[in-house]
RNA sequence: GGGAGAUUAGCGCAGUUGGUAGAGUACCUGCCUUACAAGCAGAGGGUCAUAGGUUCGAGUCCUAUAUCUCCCACCA
């Protein structure tokens, strides 16, 4: 018994029980090995361990839910992987301000104890991460749930680090690299963030070697002065052109330092002198290789100064510069100082700022990589569904630099290189070397530093199967078929899934990526932790149920486009549950009056064809939409079947014959309404799971996540166009009635012209006269050969119709209405003539469209006729 | 500095090969019609940001402009 009305929160939690327990969200071929349905496969993006799951999460997994539940049904072998991933730097950094709290510090409590921590971390909230994606209904194969740490994911890790090395892509250096201070690390390009910040232009002077004056250099990070191992000038510039070659002191240190040409040097800008910095800055270390000066660094890792830079050695970089300019000031050095607008690189993270540093760290040779990455969407192996997400992903791609995947931290995948202390010799191993490979030395050491997170993520569609082992999920399920994911991640992690799968399986990890626009709030801003507008998905289900969320994430939201969620659209779009409800209690009603239930399929009506064609047709086109990824097109479409086809019409027209007084009408009918009826529970299945599964069990006991489609029962054409033309005939003579005034409760006549109208009219209307009285509260049909001037017409697609003028009410408005009409028909009628009397339009216009427009004329034409037959009556 | 997106009914939004502007919600009218008032039946409301262009025909394609949003970026 379906009760009062809907209750998710009592039901929900059990029905997911149900379908863990009966292992439903497992590929059919892990019980079946011979199964040779097609696969459909998708890797959940793994969500941080940091925290908890927002609304955006709750969006994308919502989707992927939906895609893997409709081809679930559709007979596809499905397999969504669930997992979690460690997130390196951003766990370190939420471990560390706990450990704060405590007194504590990492180095304090050590490497060993920090990992155990760390760990612990993990347990807590990768545990509520899980919760989160069950309350949501996520019919994911939790047996398979991965970690991007864990032992399997782990030994992906090493596989594929020590490929790389050994083909040459990764290699260890000393280059500039993007250094965050506060957290100690090694950045890569894509953990940098710019922001603008406002802050000043110093012109400082620097006087020339053979005191004939000064040069005056522009610069915005004046303690870096120390570094500066020249000064450059545009070669061309008039200006300054004449005194390359010749040396300024660099003042403070009191250090000869030459001027140089270099084109990279505006004129425009500043002073159109630089100083460069090689060490400290991505531009001047270009120019400085060009032109042969080794780097001097002046900055230590913690963001305090070096011991080249005088007596500013251990200042904090900011409070050197503040002091730096003073003196400079007391030695008349600084020319003027403008404020100015500057974009500042910070820590993705802990949102420091970044300082270009000198570091021995390791790199991935993006070269080959970013080609394989173009190619992929080039070669069309690889769909970005929003179309305009591939030109950005392409053109990150084609100004890709090595990436850097060392990171000073400790949790994460240890990097497996061993160092010999005595040869110098480095060692890349899947397990820890006993001795040196070189000279046989016992004296090892692993690297101390970890890979970026990203690494074992770009490896997740292929380690999530089993690589490097040839497991069979492996072989089955790779490549996967659709990724959705947020746009922040498009490079960090989507790319270069890309890439590394092409590198080592050799093909593209999914054929389409669905790109989810970002989750805004009520008023239209950005969820984020710093706005503290994040909304927990679990207290949105605790309220209004999952059904309720998933439907207001999927409705009306424009697939790919920003989304703007509010708890008003969850109570608007819910109604839409509740009607689903309803309406399977009106099938348990009838079915509860009803002895016998026997569905024949050979026995269906002008009514049920139209149904079930309606239907198959919905299914076939939900099909196609989702095919393209287009879920919001597909919802919208499963939304107006339901509710427009299904429970305005059929339901209402199945009322004629559920309550037939001829018990086998009666019975086959109640059994053809339950029939379509659980079909629509599969089909509304992958957006609101729980309520649908709870109703259908409730009628055949059955589980209805493992139902598949039926197969179609063919197309009622003709019998599907008839009920359309009466579906415009009940709403012409539904406005009719209203035009006139007429109460709904009043019975009226429907008058048919014996002479005039087309046999197929009479036809229809003669067969549908019960369920016309029934939507419309006509009484009776007369088909009369001699019509009176006691009637009132009015015209639908099927022709002219009347209604006996004693019938209705009069009233004066009447008048007004009908030349208003009148107004908007002439209008339309201008606009169609226009067009079929332009010979233009005639010969060039596809033919159907002219024959349509014509047809449509002659449609107006009589309506105009119609009514102002009609106003006669008025007058 | 470069790039992308948005601009459609009061509101928040759909609109996929160019072919008479759509649903939801709000408002208005009438209905407590035995699934559902979280409902039913109707109605009103839009020069589809602006200006040009292509076309028989443009919300849809092209070119500018304006406003908003986002992404990328090494002008010291």
């Amino acid at each position: 018994m379906l009760g009062k009305s809907y209750e998710p929160q009592s039901k929900e939690s059990l029905i997911y029980k149900k379908w863990e327990d009966n292992h439903c969200f497992k590929p059919k071929s892990d019980f079946s090995k011979s199964d040779d349905a097609e696969n459909y496969t998708i890797i959940m993006p793994p969500p941080n361990i940091t925290g908890q799951l927002h609304i955006g999460h709750a969006l994308n997994n919502t989707t992927q839910d939906f895609l893997i539940r409709f081809k679930r049904m559709k007979g596809y072998n499905t397999l969504w992987i669930p997992g979690t991933d460690h997130a390196s730097i951003a766990t370190e950094v939420k471990i560390i301000d706990a450990l704060k709290k405590e007194g504590l510090s990492k180095e304090k409590l050590g490497r060993e104890e920090f990992l155990k921590r760390a760990w612990q971390w993990n347990d807590k909230y990768g545990g509520r991460i899980k919760l989160q994606l069950k309350s949501l209904g996520c019919s994911c194969d939790w047996d398979r749930c991965a970690f991007t740490m864990d032992e399997q994911r782990q030994k992906s890790v090493l596989s594929v680090f020590k490929q790389l090395y050994d083909e040459g892509y990764i290699y260890r250096g000393e280059k500039l690299i993007n250094w965050c201070p506060t957290c100690k690390t090694a950045l890569s390009d894509a953990e940098v963030e710019h922001v603008d910040e406002n802050s000043s232009l110093w012109y400082i002077r620097y006087p020339y070697a053979d005191k004939s004056g000064y040069l005056v250099v522009a610069t915005t990070r004046p303690e870096t002065m120390f570094g500066d191992v020249c000064v450059a000038v545009n070669p061309e510039d008039e200006r300054y052109k004449d005194m390359i070659g010749k040396n300024v002191i660099l003042p403070v240190i009191n250090k000869e330092i030459p001027i140089i040409g270099d084109s990279y040097v505006e004129k425009d800008f500043g002073t159109g002198v630089v100083k460069i910095t090689p060490a400290h800055d991505f531009n001047d270390f270009e120019v400085g290789k060009r032109h042969n000066f080794a780097p001097i660094k002046i900055m230590n890792l913690d963001g305090t100064m070096n011991e080249n830079c005088g007596k500013y050695a251990n200042f904090d970089r900011y409070e050197c510069r503040k002091q730096l300019i003073e003196e400079l000031k007391a030695q008349n050095l600084i020319e003027k100082i403008e404020p100015y607008r500057l974009p500042k690189a910070t820590c993705y993270r802990c949102h420091s700022a970044i300082e270009p540093m000198m570091s021995k760290q390791w790199f991935m040779d993006m070269q080959d990589m970013a080609k394989l990455g173009l190619d992929a969407v080039d070669n069309q192996e690889l769909e970005i569904v929003p179309q305009r997400v591939q030109k950005i992903y392409k053109n990150w791609l084609e100004n890709i630099k090595d990436w850097c995947i060392s990171r000073q931290l400790w949790w994460g995948h240890r990097i497996p290189a061993y160092y010999c202390k005595d040869c110098g010799n480095t060692m890349v191993e899947l397990s820890a070397p006993k001795t040196c490979s070189k000279c046989g030395s016992q004296n090892i050491e692993q690297d101390p530093d970890v890979l970026d997170t990203w690494f074992s993520s770009a490896l997740w569609p292929f380690s999530t199967l089993g690589y490097p082992e040839k497991t069979d999920d492996l072989k089955r399920f790779f490549p996967t078929s659709t990724l959705v994911t947020a746009q922040d991640i498009i490079f960090f992690w989507v790319a270069r899934m890309v890439m590394m799968s092409k590198k080592i399986m050799g093909k593209t990890p999914f054929s389409k990526v669905l790109i989810n626009g970002i989750v805004r709030d009520d008023e239209g801003k950005k969820m984020s932790k710093s706005s503290n507008n994040g909304v927990d998905p679990i207290e949105i289900i605790e309220k209004y149920g999952a059904d309720s969320l998933r439907l207001s994430l999927l409705f009306g939201n424009g697939t790919g486009n920003d989304f703007r969620f509010s708890e008003e659209k969850i109570l608007e779009d819910r109604k839409f549950i509740n009607k689903v409800f309803n309406s399977g209690k009106f099938l348990e009603l009838v079915l509860s009056q009803t002895y016998d239930t026997k569905l024949d399929k050979t026995k269906l009506n002008i009514f049920d064809k139209w149904i079930y064609t309606k239907l198959d047709e919905a299914i076939n086109e939900i099909n196609k939409l989702i095919d393209n990824l287009d879920v919001c097109q597909a919802v919208n479409k499963m939304y107006s079947f339901v509710w427009d086809d299904f429970c305005n019409y059929y339901l209402e027209f199945s009322k004629a014959y559920v309550y037939s007084d001829d018990q086998e009408t009666r019975a086959n009918a109640c059994a053809i309404l339950k029939d379509v009826y659980l079909n629509i529970l599969k089909l509304l299945h992958p957006i609101i799971p729980f309520i649908t599964e709870d109703i259908y069990s409730n009628f055949t006991g059955e589980l209805l996540i493992s139902q598949t489609y039926a197969s179609s029962l063919g197309q009622f054409k003709k019998e599907s166009e008839d009920v359309e033309k009466i579906i415009s005939l009940i709403q012409k003579i539904r406005e009719t009635r209203l035009s006139y005034d007429v109460l709904p409760s009043k019975r009226i006549t429907l008058v048919l012209d014996k002479n005039n109208s087309k046999q197929e009219a009479i036809d229809i209307v003669e067969n549908a006269k019960l369920v016309l009285s029934k939507m419309t509260n006509i009484e009776k049909v007369d088909v009369k050969e001699n019509l009176g001037n006691d009637l009132v017409k009015f015209v639908s697609e099927l022709g002219e119709f009347y209604f006996y003028k004693n019938e209705l009410v009069d009233t004066a408005k009447e008048r007004e209405k009908i030349n208003k009409d009148l107004d908007k028909i002439n209008a339309e009628i201008k606009i169609l003539e226009s067009r079929i009397l332009n010979p233009n339009f005639v010969t060039r216009a596809p033919k159907e469209l002219v024959e349509k427009e014509k047809s449509r004329y002659d449609y107006l034409l009589s309506s105009k006729n119609s009514l102002e037959e009609k106003l006669k009556n008025f007058n």
